[in-house]
RNA sequence: GCCGAAGUGGUGGAACCGGGAUACACGUCCGACUUAAAAUCGGAUGCCCGCAAGGGCAUGUGAGUUCGAAUCUCACCUUCGGCACCA
């Protein structure tokens, strides 16, 4: 502890570790769910992965959280804020691979040093709810979940090409694939394709209900980025028959019906089923080719747009359903098999990519939509912009009608003939959910392997947890241990009791995360995941609070739960929670991210031993707005730290002098005590307003502001004639219950000493009221107007509120300094904002 | 390339509805206290000109709207985040 801290009276290792103590023997921090006599207010904040460290961001959420939280409590409300542990992953099983310590051992070490960090917060955390995802209590209903999702059909398995993790052994879910370079979320290693027997969750049922933001507080960048993720697309879905007797039909999906009579070739996906069956034998050799190219070629060279396009011929054609042209099929790995219906019809004219393509290989481009900016004849790009005049052109009897109507027209006249129909796409895929680890909620289906009309049997609910097995000694460094375990996958199938396989792939940790809070309401509930009265009492989650990087990963597969689980009778509401605040990242002191590795990270630990956990969590709310991001500032740390012990100061011994001050127990020049002592009543009262409003936005660095600037205020008087009389006392008082929220431990401290002193019975700062502001204080009676000439400022005016504006003009018009800029001009007009500002307009005369 | 967020002193940031730009804090400088240092207390601190009074210029750049723009509009630049041939 560094000197200041220990000469300062201010002991934050002494009385923080006393009231949390206290806080705990008299459960003040339990809320009882079934209490009727208070509003509830059910608050959240993403629970951790214990990944061994708490560091400072984990404080950037939780410390603000509690404040808010705080703040509700003294407002009468019954809060509810719990808090678990996000227990499986991969972390675990690497440390379990390197170490040779089994992951459970792991993990519940790792929480075990966590619990602790986090309780250095002081948060009012209830911890009578913890819950661990490790555990068969909460996993058994992941497993019951799954049962029931599988009945619903919102579980299956299938084979299909997933992205594979060539570092973790794992398959990945398509949100867990990120950027261009198509890395593992988790490792940063590039995933490949590979065709694997997976099971999924129906999310993309919930498509268009996830695009409805409606009564939901989410930032809106978040809402932007869901919503691109889902990415849903209006057009038409239009058959096209092949050229020869086969029958054969392509479809595709389109966003453009009105350029339908532009389209002079189509496209397949190399892997679209048709594509052997409509090969040329004279093709054949290079359309093989072509494909076993685009197999071996990584996603990443495929996905590529600056590449140039390729493709072959298939030597085969179609006919354009409108028009009855005969248009060349190609296939190129442009066209993707994953989205739409894995062909299109290709209108060179009006799409970029199919532009490239056919002037790559001289393919026609026909001009079907015009404008008065398109010149068809002069063409070096696609022309897609949507303009307003823009008409159907070269379209037989379409032609001449706007764009949009031409696309409605040709759609229905299509539908009539049987050849297509209106059509949504999305590129949301359904979740893939199974990932072949061992430390994970294992997947409760069993494979007879005696019967073939058993196959693939759901565990009954009764026989779950389906439970992992604790006696692995070496965790195998490759592979799934749950598959080379010498027993575990074996067991009988619960159909025909023959011999059975277990499921040896375990649910993607995003399963466990999906609905946590539900269990918070009761995680030891034996018969049922949720407690329905206490789903009807408490949710949807009032607040949530949390970092942006979920935004199409934990937030969205979360609202996908939050519809299923109301499909299925268990919650009653279909979005989890009513707001979402997306706090910003404390980077290092040198802007990058924090990371060992860069040796930028701040120990929590650390910082309280040095400042006290008040000091830190004043420093995070005051340090920057809480939705931004930016660096750690060491020396910044101080200013609040200053805050505290000058607020001590003043509370303790308002009589008090600090050497060298030469103006202190002076009152302001000029000023009364009465006036002095009206004055700093009007300030504590007008902070409080501001500090009451700026919760209701989370604006943390704001509020702190504003308690110093009232501190600075006592510090300026005191020993001077008016400190510790009534207005000095009110101040403190409502300074303090203003700063419980932030500095509870600090706020419990100085408000007890000021019951004892005061001789009144000890009661919790944290059980007490918020303060309201008197009305009357806040208003002015007088204001300083700033005066402009010509929008310059260049005097100012102190005027009673509600001076008529006449008067006021007169006024100033009067003033000497105004009428030096009034020589060689005249008064144009005088514009007056009441209480705000005097402008006076002038021209040259 | 597309989508989103953001650019304000030496630094983190404030400025609510278009009305005093730079609150609060850090840092720096000067002073007090001290044998001295630390801590503490007081003062100064956007840039330029000026002894001063005062004046001019400043919110990424350039235009525009307005009596008045950090705030609204358009174009552009930079940084960060997301997406990435999605037909």
């Amino acid at each position: 502890m560094n000197s200041e801290l220990r000469t300062h009276p201010y002991n934050p290792g002494e009385i923080e570790p006393r009231w949390q103590a206290r806080w705990e023997e008299l459960g003040l921090h339990t809320a009882d769910l079934h209490a009727s006599d208070k509003p509830k207010f059910y608050l959240l904040t993403m629970y951790p992965y214990p990944s061994g460290d708490l560091h400072i961001g984990h404080w950037s959420i939780i410390a603000p959280t509690d404040v808010a939280g705080r703040f509700k409590r003294m407002h009468g409300y019954n809060v509810f804020f719990p808090f678990g542990f996000d227990a499986f992953g991969l972390p675990a099983e690497n440390a379990a691979i390197k170490g040779g310590i089994h992951p459970r051992d792991w993990t519940y070490g790792n929480i075990a040093t966590m619990r602790r960090q986090v309780k250095l917060i002081g948060a009012a955390l209830d911890w009578s709810k913890e819950l661990i995802t490790a555990d068969p209590s909460y996993y058994r209903w992941n497993q019951w979940l799954f049962l029931r999702f599988m009945e619903q059909g919102l579980a299956y398995r299938q084979m299909a090409p997933v992205d594979w993790c060539p570092k973790d052994l794992v398959v990945l879910a398509r949100e867990q694939v990120l950027g261009a370079d198509r890395v593992c979320w988790r490792c940063g290693t590039q995933v490949i394709k590979r065709d694997l027997e997976q099971w999924f969750f129906r999310t993309t049922k919930y498509a268009d209900e996830l695009l409805s933001y409606q009564g939901l507080r989410y930032p809106e960048p978040l809402k932007v980025m869901q919503t691109n993720w889902i990415g849903r697309s209006e057009g038409a879905e239009i058959s096209f028959k092949v050229a020869d007797q086969s029958g054969a039909e392509i479809r595709v999906f389109t966003t453009r019906p009105d350029t339908l009579f532009g389209a002079t070739f189509m496209v397949l996906a190399p892997e679209h089923p048709l594509v052997d069956a409509l090969t040329h034998p004279d093709n054949k050799a290079e359309v093989e080719a072509y494909r076993f190219e685009a197999r071996r070629k990584s996603e990443i060279d495929r996905l590529s747009t600056d590449r140039e396009k390729t493709g072959v011929a298939l030597g085969a054609q179609a006919v354009n359903p409108i028009s009855g042209e005969r248009i060349p099929i190609w296939i190129a790995d442009y066209v993707l098999s994953t989205y739409g219906t894995g062909a299109i019809m290709a209108v060179p004219a009006h799409d970029e990519r199919d532009f490239e393509f056919a002037q790559r290989f001289s393919l026609p481009i026909r001009v079907v939509v015009a404008s008065t900016d398109v010149v068809p004849d002069m063409m070096d790009t696609a022309f897609v912009a949507h303009t307003p005049d823009e008409v159907l052109v070269n379209s037989g009897d379409f032609s001449g009608m706007p764009a949009p109507e031409g696309a409605k027209a040709i759609t229905a006249k299509l539908e009539g003939a049987g050849q297509g129909k209106s059509a949504v796409t999305y590129r949301l895929r359904d979740w893939l959910v199974s990932r072949q680890r061992g430390w994970g909620a294992p997947i409760p289906v069993v494979y007879c392997e005696e019967d073939p009309s058993c196959g693939m049997v759901a565990v009954p609910d009764d026989q779950l947890p389906i439970t992992l097995p604790d006696d692995i000694e070496k965790w195998p460094a490759q592979g799934n241990p749950l598959e080379t375990h010498a027993t575990w996958k074996h067991t009988s199938c619960p159909s025909c009791s023959g011999k059975g396989r277990r499921e040896t792939d375990t649910m993607d940790t995003f399963v466990d995360s999906s609905w946590y809070w539900w269990r918070y309401l009761d995680p030891t509930k034996e018969d049922g995941p949720v407690d329905r009265a206490l789903n009807e009492a408490w949710c949807p989650v009032e607040q949530y609070t949390g970092g942006a990087e979920h935004a199409v990963l934990h937030l969205m597969y979360a609202r996908f739960f939050a519809k299923a689980l109301n499909d299925l009778g268990l919650v009653h509401e279909r979005e989890p929670w009513k707001r979402l605040f997306n706090q910003g990242q404390i980077l290092g002191e040198d802007g990058e991210r924090m990371s060992k590795s860069r040796g930028n990270v701040q120990d929590p630990d650390a910082l309280v031993a040095r400042y006290g956990a008040d000091t830190v969590r004043l420093f995070l709310m005051f340090m920057k707005p809480w939705a931004a991001d930016a660096p750690w500032n060491a020396k910044g740390i101080e200013g609040v730290s200053r805050f505290l012990r000058r607020l001590w100061t003043v509370t303790t011994d308002p009589m008090g002098k600090e050497p060298g001050d030469a103006e202190s127990g002076r009152l302001p020049a000029g000023l009364t005590a009465e006036q002095t002592a009206d004055d700093l009543r009007r300030m504590a009262h007008r902070t409080l307003k501001r500090v009451t409003d700026d919760h209701a936005e989370f604006g943390w660095n704001t509020m702190v502001s504003a308690l110093m600037e009232l501190n600075n205020k006592l510090v300026r008087l005191r020993g001077s004639e008016i400190a510790g009389g009534d207005a000095w006392d009110e101040t403190v008082r409502l300074t303090l219950l203003m700063l419980a929220p932030m500095a509870p431990h600090f706020a419990e401290e100085l408000w007890s000493r000021r019951l004892a002193a005061r001789g009144e019975e000890w009661a919790s700062i944290h059980t007490q009221r918020w303060p309201e502001y008197d009305p009357a204080l806040v208003a002015t009676d007088q204001v300083e107007l700033p005066v402009q000439v010509n929008g310059k400022l260049r005097d100012m005016i102190t005027v009673a509120t509600g001076t008529p504006a006449a008067q006021i003009e007169s006024l100033v018009l009067g003033r000497e300094k105004v009428r030096g800029y009034l020589e060689d001009a005249e008064v144009v007009r005088v514009i007056q904002v009441p209480d705000r500002l005097v402008n006076v307009v002038t021209k040259p005369k």
